[in-house]
RNA sequence: GCCGCUGUGGUGAAAUGGUAGACACGGGGGACUUAAAAUCCCCUGCCCCUUACCGGGCAUGCUGGUUCGAUUCCAGCCGGCGGCACCA
């Protein structure tokens, strides 16, 4: 019946027919509708492609082969992101150069990739390793540098004492490091930022407009944190210096009984009187020594110190205590609170622990008077009409608390109406914040204030295998740019990759030579090389970057005619082409590093005037993750599940159906080979259906009108990237044709096109053997007629009491009558009907009758 | 603790207000074969009635609600996954 089938040789065969027409080559400047379908590059690991690459680029390449069909100029890419620490820890491990192990691996895998027959235009290919491309990661830092974005400041990393290298957080997770266990401490360098914290509310603003996953926007918002509130300024008692905080409760002011410093505060030095020094010294040593995983652990008891130094509160005029505790960071709001014990669960506890006051301030029971006879059922304090709680009762109050916390007892954190807090008196939390606010910014001693959790970025490593900052420093170390002509700024290779505890530059003889050659006698490189985050925050814009400008024109930094000659990134035309992207397909663990620094690189390059959009990626999407027995595929887990094995068995189109034909794509799941052979039958049976059985000159109605339901089926569900449901409507189709006993060469060729973007090869294959002309991939996509998928009968189920009955065939164009009567007729129906008229009746047209009796 | 997602046969799943389990895997039975593989055909959620046909009941994590009708919408609870985590 079926001739021999052999997916790997017609796989091979249509690759090399599609390289060899470049049928994927895009010209970028001539496109009418472009349409650029990105994929997250990859790491070249030496792990090489593992199935999660798979189930990222196979159906991302189906849905822009779909693109393309529909019309469409689709340009889709493939790069790497080759700079990172993995190559570097290998070649500590192994001695072979990170650029000899990279591109070896590089090489691996585009012949991997290549074997996966994706539609990639090779020749738009980067990698952030190589000096074409550094030079413009380059670049972009002297940018950030000349529009006063990049600037240093001393910040702690990770160092492991025993391997003598500055660990990444991820290697650092529970305080130990990740390859020796040894507690890994802090140090404190002098390190480049980005200032991404002034561009937190466009970051935030931006995603009205994107279509993202909704998840991926929340995780965004929730990263950069923005909280509304006020900045209060506190006297100290004998000092002329004030005391700054950030609270969001200005509201509760009147409530607060003692302040709270971060141990690292400045002000702790000058405030602290001699005889509480010892004291809050030796409690500074003692939170230096935690790991941050001890200061963060929220289940252990709060620890403090007072530093005998007082403020006033400007709400009460009275004086309240300074403590310093390191449940305070230092690194948020400014770094000190006032403490409000009776509205916070952190002060509560606190307060508590070493039996501070604990003025209410809100009354939860908005039903009952303001003067209820306790202030909070938790506390179950007798409280006489208008008597203040704390004015001379702080001692027993605070008995009463305690006894209080050890029956369960808590503070109250919701809304409620203010009390104890003079001309705040009856006011809801709302209303009070606002008049607080306005009563400070009179006073002067405050105002409105929005605050971020969002840090600058940090874009300093003290590594070798990265874009070196193109920043040199004279003899007083004042630091000065790289001037453009001198990029790419190389990294140097005369390196031993024996960590010393230093960067790895610093051995570098050729580096400071070059350095002191082009500069002078004393001048000295920075040693750090950038964050890998750097060289993927615009990566998308070097694909595009081709031609005349960008990667292929490393003579642009030369001036011409002695004319200075500006630098651009990328044509603008094009970038206007082509810019935001069409649809960026990745894993979501990228969610708030990586998506959120490329937008905010994009965002700077627009004010820069180099993109004319403020955001990169328009529609998002995140594939799910597959994992193997429940985990993460990972090398030192080794679950790593290698799709070689599987491709060489049953071909690459088996290999992606199978993978888009398990599940939804977004949702992923747990990698299992069971049902493969599913696929691989589907498969054989559409090879041998047509090109055995195209036996019929016209097809039947019913299979027409199938034909364009499936047709109708397939757009959707690949428009909405339902991979799955469109794979099993193909299937279903296939089955009624080997009910026919075979099929007509139009729906044969109809077939093969919608095969295409999910089976690729298979469907060039066939497309030639039935006489189409050219490629495929390079046919209209069918259209369906609407009239021929509506069936001429309808099975209509038949409900009493909206359980199932019975059913009923009748023609397409019945009358709701006619239908009704039918089905009352119907002998199962009549049964439950007990010849009594139904008390209502209900057609839903070519489905369903429901009766209720 | 907070935020988000998720829960359906032996398994992957489908159906987003209208016949729950499409499409597959696996399993059982049969055909072909010396045999096996491959291929093809039939059965396959659980329970009850029945020789059989025809029927009936239960079932989408649990408990309620809205509706003629709920896997789908609403409320509360339980389990799983992911993110953040002393952010004032």
């Amino acid at each position: 019946m079926s001739q021999e089938f052999d997916p790997s040789a017609i796989e091979a065969k249509w690759q090399q027919k599609w390289e060899e027409a470049k049928i994927f080559e895009i010209d970028l400047k001539k496109a009418k509708d472009p349409y650029y379908a990105l994929v997250m590059f990859p790491y070249p690991s030496g792990d090489k492609l593992h199935v999660g690459h798979w189930y990222n680029f196979a159906p991302a390449d189906s849905a822009a082969r779909f693109m393309r069909m529909k019309g469409n100029d689709v340009m889709t890419p493939m790069g790497f992101d080759a700079f990172g620490l993995p190559a570097e820890n290998y070649a500590i491990k192994s001695g072979i150069h990170p650029d000899i192990s990279t591109r070896s691996n590089v090489q691996t895998m585009v012949k991997q990739l290549k074997r996966m027959g994706c539609m990639y235009d090779w020749s738009k290919m980067v990698n952030t390793s190589t000096p074409e491309y550094y030079r413009w990661t380059q670049w972009l830092f002297l940018q950030m540098y000349e529009h006063k974005i990049a600037y240093k400041k001393e910040a702690p990393v990770n160092f492991c004492p025993k391997c003598q290298t500055v660990l990444a957080n991820e290697q650092a997770q529970d305080g130990t490091c990740e390859r020796c266990g040894t507690t890994v401490v802090q140090k404190n360098l002098n390190q480049w930022f980005w200032k991404i914290t002034d561009y937190a509310q466009r970051l935030l603003d931006g995603h009205k407009d994107l279509d993202w996953p909704e998840k991926t926007k929340i995780m965004q918002a929730n990263w950069i944190g923005k909280s509304e509130g006020a900045e209060i300024t506190f006297d100290l008692v004998g000092h002329a210096e004030k005391l700054t905080v950030f609270t969001t409760r200005p509201d509760t002011l009147f409530g607060a009984t003692y302040m709270v410093l971060a141990p690292e505060h400045p002000l702790v030095e000058k405030i602290t009187p001699k005889d509480h020094w010892g004291a809050v010294k030796a409690y500074r040593e003692l939170v230096a020594k935690k790991t941050e995983l001890e200061r963060t652990d929220l289940a252990k008891v709060k620890t403090g110190e007072s530093t005998g130094a007082f403020v006033i509160n400007p709400a009460t005029g009275e004086q309240i205590p300074i403590w310093i505790a390191d449940y305070v960071l230092v690194t948020y709001g400014t770094g000190a609170i006032m403490a409000v014990p009776a509205h916070d669960e952190r002060d509560f506890d606190f307060a508590c622990q070493f039996e501070l006051p604990i003025k209410p301030v809100i009354d939860p029971d908005l039903s009952t008077s303001l003067f209820s006879h306790y202030v909070y059922p938790q506390y179950a304090l007798a409280k006489a009409p208008g008597s203040n709680i704390v004015g001379g009762e702080n001692e027993r109050w605070n008995k009463e608390c305690r006894e209080d916390i050890l029956r369960g007892g808590k503070c109250w954190i919701g809304p409620g109406r203010l009390i104890n807090s003079g001309f705040l008196n009856g006011m809801d939390v709302d209303e009070a914040k606002k008049r607080m606010i306005a009563w400070l910014e009179d006073e002067g001693k405050g105002r409105a204030k929005t605050t971020y959790r969002l840090r600058d970025w940090l874009i300093s490593r003290q590594r070798y295998w990265g874009a070196p900052i193109p920043i040199v420093y004279d003899p007083q170390g004042k630091p000065h740019p790289v001037p453009e002509k001198h990029l790419p700024w190389l990294l140097p290779t005369d390196v031993a990759f024996k960590p010393t505890g230093k960067s790895p530059l610093t051995e570098s003889k050729e580096f400071i030579e070059r350095t002191e050659k082009l500069f002078g006698k004393g001048w000295t490189p920075e040693f750090d090389t950038m964050d890998t985050f750097v060289c993927s925050s615009f990566y998308y814009l070097m694909y595009l970057a081709s031609e005349g400008f960008g990667m292929m024109a490393p003579h642009f930094s030369e001036t011409k005619e002695g004319k200075s000659e500006k630098n651009h990134l990328i044509d603008p035309h094009i970038e206007r082409t082509w810019m935001p992207d069409s649809m960026y397909i990745g894993g979501p663990e990228h969610a708030c590093m990586h998506l959120i620094y490329a937008r905010y690189v994009q965002m700077t390059l627009k004010d820069f005037g180099f993109v004319s959009h403020e955001e990169p990626f328009k529609k998002l999407v995140h594939q799910g993750l597959i994992t193997n027995k429940g985990a993460k595929m990972s090398k030192s887990k080794g679950n790593v599940v290698s799709p070689d094995s599987f491709v060489e068995r049953h071909g690459s189109d088996a290999f992606r159906m199978y993978l888009m034909f398990m599940g939804p794509f977004t949702e992923g799941g747990d990698w299992s080979d069971t049902g493969i052979k599913g696929i691989d039958r589907f498969v054989k049976r559409i090879h041998a259906m047509f090109t055995a059985n195209v036996n019929k000159k016209v097809d039947q109605p019913d299979v027409m009108a199938a034909l364009h339901r499936t047709i109708k089926k397939v757009t959707e569900d690949i428009e909405a990237l339902r991979f799955n449901t469109a794979i099993s409507s193909l299937m279903e189709f296939l089955n009624l044709l080997d009910g026919e006993g075979g099929v007509s060469k139009e729906t044969a060729k109809t077939f093969t096109l919608l095969l295409a973007p999910l089976a690729p090869h298979l469907a060039e294959e066939l497309w030639e053997s039935l006489g189409g002309k050219g490629f495929a991939i390079e046919q209209q996509w069918p259209t369906f007629d609407p009239a021929l998928t509506k069936a001429s009968t309808h099975v209509i189920a038949i409900q009493v009491n909206g359980k199932l009955r019975g059913d009923i065939k009748v023609p397409a164009d019945a009358s709701k009558e006619d239908v009704l009567e039918q089905a009352k007729a119907h002998p199962n129906v009549a049964k439950f009907l007990e010849g009594k008229p139904p008390k209502k009746e209900i057609y839903v047209t070519g489905k369903l009758v429901s009766l209720v009796i």
